[in-house]
DNA sequence: CCTCACTAGTTCACCTTTCAACCTTTTAGG
DNA sequence: CCTAAAAGGTTGAAAGGTGAACTAGTGAGG
């Protein structure tokens, strides 16, 4: 019985493309990361930030924050005990449930977040956006998107 | 005198294209790191153990390999350590400079490396590159290389 | 030769992330 | 109702990452 199926490589095209999209993520990242650094934030930060700002009431439940930022309940509750000593952000409980809990913008946190969006956004552009041509953009967000979609549906298994 | 530029805010298309992006770095960062769990490796460890064996005498100066990986000297110096608690790698000292030092891949270090790899490779195809039709691929390769180099050049700059 | 600036690499202190254990409240079943 | 499982969150310890300070060796100019 044949256990062993032969190892399809990746092409010198796959390798090239996909080495090339690991660099661009490290030092995009480091990049933003530097940027922001003058304001004090990290871009786990700035992210909260936009999150809460662009929902209901400047709050949202512990929980859907951690899923809509990608990250694990236990590194958001740090996450935002940080942001709470920064005074960017406030808990508050949940009346309909009583496990519950809000995350909720503080008024310094949304000023914040309006003070440094321009430069985050011209750093974005400066170092992403920007170096791309309008159509090279669309086909990358057309490509990716099932990628983003079959990650989503695949997290947590085999 | 105007101190204040308005901001080139994202445009819907660019925003989607951009949060796509970050998101699939993220998920794919993360479930790349799942599928190497197994095995006892991280990304970081596998990428060293690349290099290092696609090296000449399975070796790289410890500088080489910090830029090469795009890492801090200081990360690279912790990496390496927890990789020689490992017996993935050795350090070794050069004579032709003795400030010099390299990390040296181990044969259980290549032999891990070899193992691995047919696991890692299938699953980088199953969660990225055989999700992209080929023109994709490439066409994704074409956009990105600019941008990597972009930010290479612009290494610890304002 | 000296010496002074630079390069290679490590270390230390501090911050962030991870993982498992834990507590509380809600929900579903019998 | 009562109970057991599941969901919402937090916590603490251990592992990983960061940046600045440090050691030691190199090398170019005088």
């Amino acid at each position: 019985m044949e256990t062993e199926t032969a190892t399809r490589w990746l092409t010198d095209a796959e390798q090239c493309a996909w080495r090339t999209h690991l660099d661009v993520n490290r030092l995009l990242t480091h990049q933003l990361e530097r940027d922001l650094q003058p304001f004090g934030l990290t871009m786990n930060d700035y992210e909260i930030l936009v999150n809460l700002s662009e929902s209901e009431g400047l709050r949202m439940r512990m929980s859907d924050l951690a899923s809509a930022t990608l990250q694990s309940k236990s590194r958001l509750s740090h996450q935002i005990t940080r942001m709470e000593n920064g005074n960017l952000v406030r808990r508050e409980n949940c009346e309909s449930d009583r496990r519950g809990l809000f995350a909720v913008l503080t008024e310094h946190g949304l000023e914040t977040m309006q003070r440094v969006a321009p430069h985050h956004v011209a750093s974005v552009r400066r170092h992403f956006i920007d170096l791309l041509p309008e159509e090279a953009l669309e086909e990358l967000h057309k490509s990716l998107t099932p990628v983003a979609e079959h990650l989503r549906n695949h997290r947590g298994k085999p």
